[in-house]
DNA sequence: TGTCGATCAATTGTCGACAATAGGTCGACA
DNA sequence: TGTCGACCTATTGTCGACAATTGATCGACA
């Protein structure tokens, strides 16, 4: 390490774990720490400027949110991305995007439209800057606006662990989507929700949300399906 | 603290947080440690004999499952049971029951259905012993097994931390159940949900996972209608 | 060449000490 | 009597050291 990152962190106490899990959460989320990568204790204590309390402090604590996978006496992982659970992901994030989104519609003020349509303001100027991290983390507030105008924190904290997981995926392709789609990123899907929301149309607000959770797994679909490598003829294969 | 209990565990290293977590764990989830209770670092590592390091990491870990609160330089404390949500986690807990249960209808092997099935025997059993640890551990273990022959494990994680959080409002009211139930405690409708998942009748899973809901909530409910006190004649308020 | 046991180094889990923090108590003052 | 500041104590957060664990390497042997 060139040199140390020796957070000054605001606040006081608990400064020391803190600021480790937030650049740990922020870098695994942004897939600059890649999934499957070790964080051992030692490099990351002499990379932060810590002893090795509060870096083990913020492991646990990102283990507790999913991030990172700690087994005893084995150096920890950052949680790797299943893509074979993919659908299974999809299923799970349909039915809290659909409740949390029907939710909002049914309960909402005037105080959330607002919170609301401000997170999407925050959305479109993030599209506008290419900062990956700020469009993903600008999404994930949008759904989270709209969660805490359902008032149900059980559905939005299921909502909100598996947002930060479809964080991840995004970055797995946002190049791709960016070629493929103008760099537009659903935001007129936004709209289309923010309406249904103000409306109280909780059935139309209900089949938005799905069709949303649809196109982002269409979108990682292709994505998936793309080929990247240049046509290379290794000839026909002989049986 | 009259003597310590220094745990032997099994296994090698990590006995130390893990032997910690699980007594704690227990405690919680059976309200011997009362919603609200402190647990200071100091007092625990009395207790069981180890520093205050695995003390930490076992909170930590505990506070990552919801079941204590652990704030900067505070004691933590066991994660109060917070009546006014009860509503929402009702819903809550509707949406993941009858998810997880209409995808066990719809999954489910002849495996599966043997798990289930030996659940529901553990269940039936610890029924007869009285022992509410035992009773609401194995009634949760039934509905893990349904979760697992659903194979959602997004929607498993969220049944299961809802479960938890049932098995503490179990707690609150197993006298009360015992008293007004014959200590029936639902077995019923257990059976009938293997029945709809054995016939994978989707839609009749779904409908007793609901009631199931339904019946937990308005046991509580009366639970807290109920009128302890003995009758006390404050005669009538003057206005 | 493959297997096994011994050794070593780098990690992880825990220990106890030190420093920082927060709440309670006490005395002074208005 | 109420408020404020000083002091004290018991906690929490972090430190660095020690012991335990694990994987890699090496040498011996068949």
């Amino acid at each position: 390490m060139a040199g140390q990152v020796r957070t000054m962190a605001t606040g006081g106490r608990a400064a020391g774990w803190k600021s480790v899990y937030d650049v740990l959460s922020k870098d695994i989320l942004s897939l600059t720490l890649a999934p499957g990568e070790l964080l051992d204790e030692m490099s990351l204590s002499r990379r932060f400027g810590f002893s090795r309390s509060p870096i083990r402090e913020a492991l646990i604590r990102l283990a507790g949110d999913g991030l990172v996978v700690t087994l005893p006496n084995r150096t920890t992982i950052v949680t790797p991305v299943d893509i074979v659970q993919f659908p299974k992901y999809v299923d799970a994030l349909d039915i809290a995007q659909r409740v949390n989104t029907r939710l909002a519609a049914e309960l909402r003020t005037e105080a959330d439209l607002k919170a609301i349509a401000e997170a999407q303001v925050d959305f479109v100027a993030a599209i506008g800057s290419g900062d990956h991290l700020a469009m993903s983390g600008t999404n994930k507030a949008f759904h989270m606006a709209i969660a805490r105008a359902g008032r149900n924190s059980y559905m939005m904290n299921f909502y909100e662990r598996l947002l930060d997981e479809g964080r991840r995926i995004l970055h797995l392709h946002f190049d791709y989507i960016e070629r493929t789609r103008d760099g537009r990123l659903l935001t007129d899907e936004h709209e289309d929700m923010i309406d249904a929301i103000r409306a109280r149309d909780v059935e139309r607000a209900d089949r938005l949300a799905h069709m949303h959770t649809r196109q982002f797994r269409d979108n990682f679909l292709d994505f998936l399906r793309m080929n990247y490598a240049s046509s290379v003829d290794l000839g026909t294969p002989r049986s």
